[in-house]
DNA sequence: AGCCTAAGGTTAAGCGCTTAATCAAACTAT
DNA sequence: ATAGTTTGATTAAGCGCTTAACCTTAGGCT
């Protein structure tokens, strides 16, 4: 590793003048600085990121805290967040926790403001207090595709417009000519995805089809629980032709339901989901769904996190995406005329 | 953020012997040592890793360069890396190059070294020598997953028995009673998947059914590629019973070539994968795939880097993981009679 | 000619921590 | 009682870099 001061004494000059060159940064003649930066490719020199961050009095690298990785969604939001942090010259660690809460909070003890400069949280199953700790340490914190616009979330977030994608999803549904519907919500005391379906029963009610609550399933939000609960639903109420899912994972547990019961998506049943991950794409058939701007808020978050960290936004400003967008794909179809 | 320093004076001590008690090194007397370990709770001291690490002469993270995202296994590793290294106490760095070398070059010549104190290569695309070059500068390299155990890497890797992973899938459908195969190969001529291609030929072979190039299709790890080879193929040599895939996502995509032929998957036609990824459970049906030790050999592949990193192990040894292993779901069974 | 300023550098302190070298005091052994 | 050792702490240097403050020298102005 060559380092500063060897730059410095090849090109016959101080350590400061070598850095000032490289960091553009006060006075240096022209001859200098071409000195310098022969000597710099001579020595093939690069600079210390560590030792730099200590300087500069910061942190050399970005984290992103997720909760699993059962999900692929956070897999595919991770790579768009550290693509973002690239792009902005930022180095980004990803902490994944397993749904553990303890891990979270040691990866936070640990790396916040002493390793990372500024956290992103992605649905990380922490308290909020235990965030707004590592954020009083000095670490700003920033949530991303914050779920619950109701709620003000006291900490800098990404909120994504979830009502509108459940709107979207049920005004799809409608347009098609559907009326009867069963839903798949994630799980209710998290609240998650509350949201989506709210805008999902509210867009029924407009069109005059009140969606009621027994053709509704909060369930987890994994393939084998959407399988399960549409099994289920379907028995109790045959006349359904369309399911709303208010994610990915148990759209697609719905369609497997409903081949294995004997019956045809989309002849006989539709399905729609929420995120568009890249399964969605895969399945047969290709699920029609509400995509998310995955790439559009991990690049916000990414910003907006550094604006705090550089001070430059003293308010914690609670910015929405742009609207969520219907992909339509083979799942959904016209309902089947009724027999009779 | 509190520093040691503050801990010192309200410990009533010296810095360094903070440090002693935090480290456990050295001799520090049992009251001291409680004091320490009182001011350092009441002030909530976190150590600085970044100046911990420029102290100690290394890096403070880990990093993992990985191509690209298109293929659900690579962030499927990526946090099996993940966790292995917070295991060992270590922070990562994921490194996604978009399968763009350039991307690749760029993070090894900022990072290497100066933020990370080692790399783990994933697939990156990059040169051989870049690699040594980066090795040269201080900072250990693995490949994880080494496809070609017959070129030596002349780099510390882990490699994988691939090989042994084509013959068991071989085994399986030959066990099943096919005799007419047809095979989807990883990309010619970056030499991906020859292994595993050469270890389903060698079973093959040796059980008298010697499977024939014209029935081979070289092709890109999508599942749009495998769909339109796997159509290609079936229109040719209508005769196959069974498909073997290099990789699990042209296995998926021939799977859905079958049904779109109007065909059975695994009535008319079996089909099996490499990898065993998250899809291949969901799928419908489930494809049968021979699994890779993706927690294990992410874990050694740690290990191995972490051995390097501190000289403890200074022959480049590369090892082998323990044998992949059948996943026998439902896109395999007997091949139907043949009529006539 | 003398003063002020700007340009082009250097000095030195410091980021928070580690660690080898050092030192003082308290024991042990003779 | 004196030398030698151990225990338990301190001192100070240094990791590689940044940056405010300072110092020259040369040129511009009256």
């Amino acid at each position: 590793m060559t380092t500063l001061s060897e730059v410095a004494r090849l090109a016959g000059v101080t350590s400061a003048t070598v850095s000032n060159v490289l960091r553009q940064r006060g006075k240096v003649g022209e001859q200098t600085r071409q000195r310098v930066l022969d000597a710099v490719a001579q020595l093939g020199y690069r600079p210390h990121l560590t030792a730099r961050a200590l300087a500069e009095g910061r942190a050399p690298t970005l984290a992103l805290v997720v909760s699993s990785i059962a999900n692929p969604f956070y897999p595919e939001f991770a790579l768009a967040a550290e693509r973002a942090a690239r792009d902005r010259g930022r180095f980004l660690i990803v902490c994944n926790t397993n749904d553990d809460p303890d891990i979270g909070r040691a990866y936070l003890d640990q790396i916040a403001g002493t390793l990372s400069d500024g956290v992103l949280i992605m649905n990380a199953n922490l308290p909020m207090d235990e965030l707004r700790k590592t954020e009083q340490r000095g670490a700003p914190v920033v949530l991303c595709m914050w779920e619950k616009p109701d709620a003000p979330p006291e900490l800098p977030c990404i909120a994504v417009d979830f009502h509108e994608a459940g709107a979207i999803a049920a005004r799809h549904l409608l347009g098609l000519g559907h009326e009867c519907f069963a839903a798949l919500v994630g799980s209710k005391k998290s609240g998650i995805h509350a949201e989506r379906y709210r805008g999902f029963s509210r867009a029924c009610a407009q069109a005059g089809h009140k969606h009621p609550l027994q053709r509704t399933r909060y369930i987890n939000d994994t393939v084998e629980a959407g399988y399960r609960a549409t099994m289920e639903l379907l028995k109790e109420h045959p006349q359904v032709t369309a399911i709303f899912a208010s994610n990915d994972l148990p759209a697609l547990g719905a369609m497997n339901a409903i081949a294995d019961l004997g019956l045809n998506v989309p002849r006989d049943i539709s399905v729609t989901g929420i995120t568009d991950i890249q399964w969605a794409r895969v399945s047969r058939p290709a699920l029609t769904t509400v995509a998310v701007p995955t790439e559009e808020a991990a690049r916000m978050s990414i910003d907006l996190l550094l604006a705090l960290i550089e001070r430059r936004s003293p308010s914690p400003a609670m910015r929405v995406t742009a609207t969520p967008q219907l992909v339509e794909r083979a799942s959904t179809a016209a309902p089947r005329k009724r027999k009779g």
